[in-house]
DNA sequence: GTTAGCACTCGTGTGGTTAGAGTGCTAATT
DNA sequence: AATTAGCACTCTAACCACACGAGTGCTAAC
């Protein structure tokens, strides 16, 4: 692959990615002076199609970039402009009120992304279920009702209302608590539901039902039912690819289904950095005509989360790159402090 | 309006509700048996046409209810069947595991709701700066964090994470609270906005900075803003006169709008029992092709919210008016318990 | 009061044609 | 040997004319 086929490929991905229409060689001879001739572009093209990098649509159309090209492209044609200074300054006020809670903060973060990328934008929180427990206490509400809090050591807390034998008192409750704490902190939250249908000592067996409550919160309340936010759906329907209804039905269906969402979303390495499944890189069948790029945040030095933005293949590849770079290394600076 | 234009009123508007085509006489006479002919029905019709019942989308075409056709249906011709025993069961079912917390609730009603309809669905969550504030309390999660928890008399509980002074015991941090629940308890939390900035007491004063904490707690995650679920936009694509990606954009852009929903929710009288908004009936200009059928419900006596269903102007009334009747109704007796 | 008959309207679907964009190939040019 | 001009070819989208059919309104007969 010479130079010139390089910024060929470059040059008709580019326009494509902005007029959404293929691009002949016609086109890309007069609109940009890349000092040779249709002729010879044509030439050109005939190979990159040929090695797999454009594809026609039909006969007598322009080209389009491929999987393969929109990756040659983004692996090494791609230039990463610098973010904008009034954008940073933007998604440094959204964190700057840290008076929220993680829940906020993750919403908040899926709106944003949606809203300067102008794509739909998904943010996976953090997971409940892999967090480390580290306390539990209780606080009472009234007379056979308290307050559930539980503790994990990135700080993230859960708590509902549970029902309490009302001979308890609150001293007697905390007592519980702080063994209960003693006995299973440092452990998964996952492994913790195993953990404690067997109880070890006499005092928490003692008052199982109460146990027995609390568990079914972990298992459900504080399970990772709702981890997904989705911003921005609406969004696809600003790209003429999405006129079919029935694409835009397949894309936003699958976009729905949080579990298919995070399944797909372990898929992508988590080792940090930005990554990007172009087309059916994805593996999900109702999203081939899409692109995912996901950037991973964290809590501390681990990695908790994932931003993700799913747009047409034909996406802004190096600006949402930089959009998801600074928002996550911003929303994990936020976290924290949180 | 004798018995025969009722009828033929009736009969043609559940057709066109099945069947999203225009309705001919001559269809109304060979499928429905009312002993009239094509001709007769077709006099009929222009009758109901002059009098504003029916329109033409073009000459020759079949009739379709106007907004007034409808309303006289809903109003008049309409059969309001029971609900199904199995429905009956599903709805319960979801209510029956009371173990969540209202956020929950307001979450799955928005999903059993628009999954049982077949319609987008939207709940809008108890106000909780129009609840009563009942009493305030901390526990100590650190050396300088607390949990603050408030409550209102409806049962509602708002908490969070607030930095405090470390020089106050838990004993001291409580004292505080019962102090300020028993200065403020009663009043509306929207309310207590404005008295706090004026405390009376010199203890309060005393911990401005604390109090301060918890006002911009108030003022900003207590307030309203994700007051409204949305569930099931994407239903709408079901229905073939939003074939049109406009129209879609038009109507899913209105009910992403919190805002622009909540205001048109409060149009509807929050009387209880089950109101309909038909076309321009709603006043709004973006969904003037979409019905809305609200049910309010209620924690205690008090009417706390709203369940609401967006469809097209040929919604299956009947139907989703019964569904929210039962929804709603199962809804308040759940949250009497909660 | 009801209905059959009929002319009329209008949207939809079909087929054929055209215009235009873009290609691949070949031969000429550098 | 690489590049380019020229040209025939392909294919789609747009356009038009046309016929079809559903449905109406009107009139006259029942």
């Amino acid at each position: 692959m010479d130079a010139r086929k390089r910024s060929i490929l470059q040059v008709l991905t580019e326009d494509y990615i902005l007029s959404a229409e293929p691009v002949g060689s016609r086109t890309l001879a007069r609109k940009y002076n890349l000092g040779i001739s249709p002729a010879t572009i044509r030439n050109e093209m005939a190979d990159l199609e040929d090695w797999g990098f454009l594809e026609q649509p039909h006969t007598s159309a322009g080209r389009v970039p491929s999987d393969k090209g929109y990756r040659f492209y983004v692996d090494e044609l791609m230039a990463r402009p610098a973010i904008g200074h009034d954008l940073l300054e933007r998604i440094r006020a959204t964190y700057q009120s840290r008076i929220r809670e993680l829940e906020w903060f993750v919403h908040q973060t899926a709106r944003l992304v949606s809203d300067i990328t102008g794509y739909p934008s998904i943010v996976l929180a953090p997971s409940w279920e892999l967090g480390i427990f580290s306390a539990l206490r209780f606080v009472r509400l009234g007379p056979d009702q308290a307050l559930l809090i539980m503790r994990t050591e990135d700080g993230l807390t859960q708590n509902r209302t549970v029902s309490i034998p009302s001979e308890l008192s609150l001293a007697q409750l905390n007592e519980l608590a702080l063994e209960f704490s003693r006995e299973f902190s440092g452990m998964a939250i996952r492994d913790l539901q195993n953990y404690i249908l067997d109880p070890l000592s006499t005092s928490l067996k003692q008052h199982w039902s109460l146990w027995k409550s609390a568990l079914g919160w972990l298992a459900r309340d504080g399970s990772d039912e709702e981890r997904m936010t989705l911003a921005g759906p609406l969004n696809i329907l600003n790209y003429p690819e999405f006129n079919d209804i029935e694409k835009v039905r397949r894309v936003l269906g699958f976009l729905e289904q949080d579990k298919a969402v995070e399944q797909m979303a372990q898929t992508h390495p988590m080792t940090g950095g930005v990554t990007v499944l172009i087309g059916t890189e994805t593996s999900v069948a109702d999203i081939q005509d899409c692109s995912v790029v996901t950037a991973t945040y964290q809590m501390g030095e681990r990695i908790v989360g994932q931003v993700m933005v799913v747009g047409p293949r034909r996406m802004q590849y190096a600006y949402v790159m930089t959009v998801l770079e600074v928002v996550s290394d911003e929303l994990s600076q936020a976290l924290r402090w949180a």
